[in-house]
DNA sequence: TCTGGGGTCCTAGGACCC
DNA sequence: TCTGGGGTCCTAGGACCC
């Protein structure tokens, strides 16, 4: 068996913590730029806002409902995420975590009473972190997704619910919406459709054939997994990422090449933090930028230039200086920028790196201790305390009215308690 | 005025090899 | 005039996820 524990409304509920006083009236959290609304309390769902609505166009509705509103707060989210995986690890030996918000447990091998293991977990969290949580188990990844969707769905299964019967199962399938099903995605539906495929258990019916044909193995593991067969693997060993991106929209639009680099080297310096962390150089870095797509009567473009290291590098300067120079050739004059950020690709571990023959190695052993002096001054201090002149301020321009304090990881946002 | 950000996997087809 | 067979690697694009 494998559980999926849900966290229910994720940004929402994290908002709730430490407003208590909104619990059972309407909340949002919107993106970055207070853009759109990507977290919604069952209440602000009821009143028809729907996951990516743009904030300006339901404003009107949330002022007329009084819902609560937020900007996104991702330090806080991380932190309530971290606190409930590690309730989660002490309830099986083995955790993936999927998302922020979502983890599996393999619970291969263990001899419980599944229903009862399922609601005891969520009470647990939510006794501990104060998050809702709902926890389905089923023989496969695909059903525990499903399972935990019916917590959500029906009261009496609030928390956690274990499905496992054939005939509970066929029940469920019957009822489910095919494009609800992990894996099934809106290209699909629109073919599924055609064949008059509705449910979950329409799709478990069709013939294999067809199924290889259509879908190609993606769509065959989902159909294998809706039968019971696992065939998507349990992956609890975070690998080091593949690409690293980091990009924003910009609160108001960018016309000169100056204000554009302060922007990326900001995106720069946090690509190479991340790609830091993870013990990893990089041979590529794609630096891009675009103008407002919606904004149909100004002069569209989407310039980018790439830059790359033969020899792999994680070096804070010579990162900023590539990406000034990928900036510049990125960019045009004329144009309103709406939007940019940094890709790389092409990661390696560093302890894999095949140095060149002709490398100046005792530079570059004091570049690297330059590199990290940086990282642990920022650790230490708070992420910009030391940073290039190029990064201005060291913030990335952004529109944020309905912030939230970083309760947990900010001293002086420490909630008080009055006694 | 105002429309998010960050990933992974799979496949087909081209380039290249002997 | 005739023009094989089998393989690998890489890339771009599609589809999907939260």
């Amino acid at each position: 068996m494998f559980a999926l524990a849900d966290c229910n409304n994720f940004f929402a509920s994290c908002e709730r913590v430490f407003r208590p006083e909104l619990n059972g009236k309407p909340v949002i959290v919107l993106s970055n730029n207070d853009g759109c609304a990507v977290a919604r309390s069952n209440e602000a769902k009821a009143l028809g806002i729907k996951m990516g609505d743009p904030f300006f166009k339901i404003k009107g509705l949330v002022e007329r409902n009084g819902v609560a509103v937020f900007s996104g707060n991702f330090p806080l989210y991380g932190d309530m995420s971290r606190r409930v995986q590690a309730v989660l690890r002490e309830a099986a030996p083995s955790v993936e975590v999927y998302s922020i918000d979502e983890a599996f447990l393999d619970l291969r091998g263990m001899d419980v009473d599944f229903d009862r293991f399922a609601k005891d977990l969520s009470a647990r969290c939510r006794k501990l972190t104060a998050i809702p949580v709902s926890v389905g188990v089923a023989p496969t990844k695909t059903l525990a997704k499903i399972a935990s969707k019916l917590c959500k769905q029906y009261p009496k299964l609030r928390g956690g619910c274990y499905m496992h019967r054939e005939e509970d199962i066929e029940k469920v399938l019957r009822k489910f919406p095919v494009a609800d099903v992990w894996g099934i995605g809106r290209r699909s539906v629109r073919k599924l459709e055609t064949m008059g495929v509705k449910t979950a258990w329409d799709y478990r019916n069709l013939h294999p054939s067809a199924v290889r044909a259509l879908f190609a193995l993606p769509g065959w593991r989902t159909w294998q997994e809706l039968r019971g067969i696992p065939c998507i693997e349990f992956e609890d060993i975070v690998e080091a990422k593949q690409s690293i991106c980091v990009s924003r929209s910009f609160a108001h639009e960018i016309r000169t090449l100056p204000e554009l680099r302060e922007q990326v080297a900001n995106f720069a310096e946090s690509a190479v933090g991340k790609l830091r962390q993870q013990h990893s150089l990089c041979l590529e870095m794609a630096v891009f930028a675009y103008t407002n797509r919606f904004k149909t009567d100004l002069p569209q473009t989407f310039g980018s230039a790439l830059m790359t290291f033969p020899d792999g590098t994680a070096d804070h300067r010579s990162f900023v200086t590539a990406a000034m120079h990928a900036t510049a050739e990125a960019f045009r004059e004329g144009y309103a920028y709406k939007k940019a950020g940094v890709v790389i690709t092409k990661l390696i571990a560093a302890a894999d790196r095949t140095p060149s023959l002709f490398a100046d190695t005792a530079a570059e052993d004091r570049d690297e201790r330059l590199s990290a002096a940086l990282d642990s001054l920022n650790a230490a201090y708070g992420r910009g305390i030391v940073r290039f002149g190029v990064q201005g301020d060291g913030k990335v321009m952004s529109a944020r009215e309905h912030q939230s304090p970083h309760y947990t990881t900010r001293w002086e946002d420490l909630p008080k308690v009055k006694v």
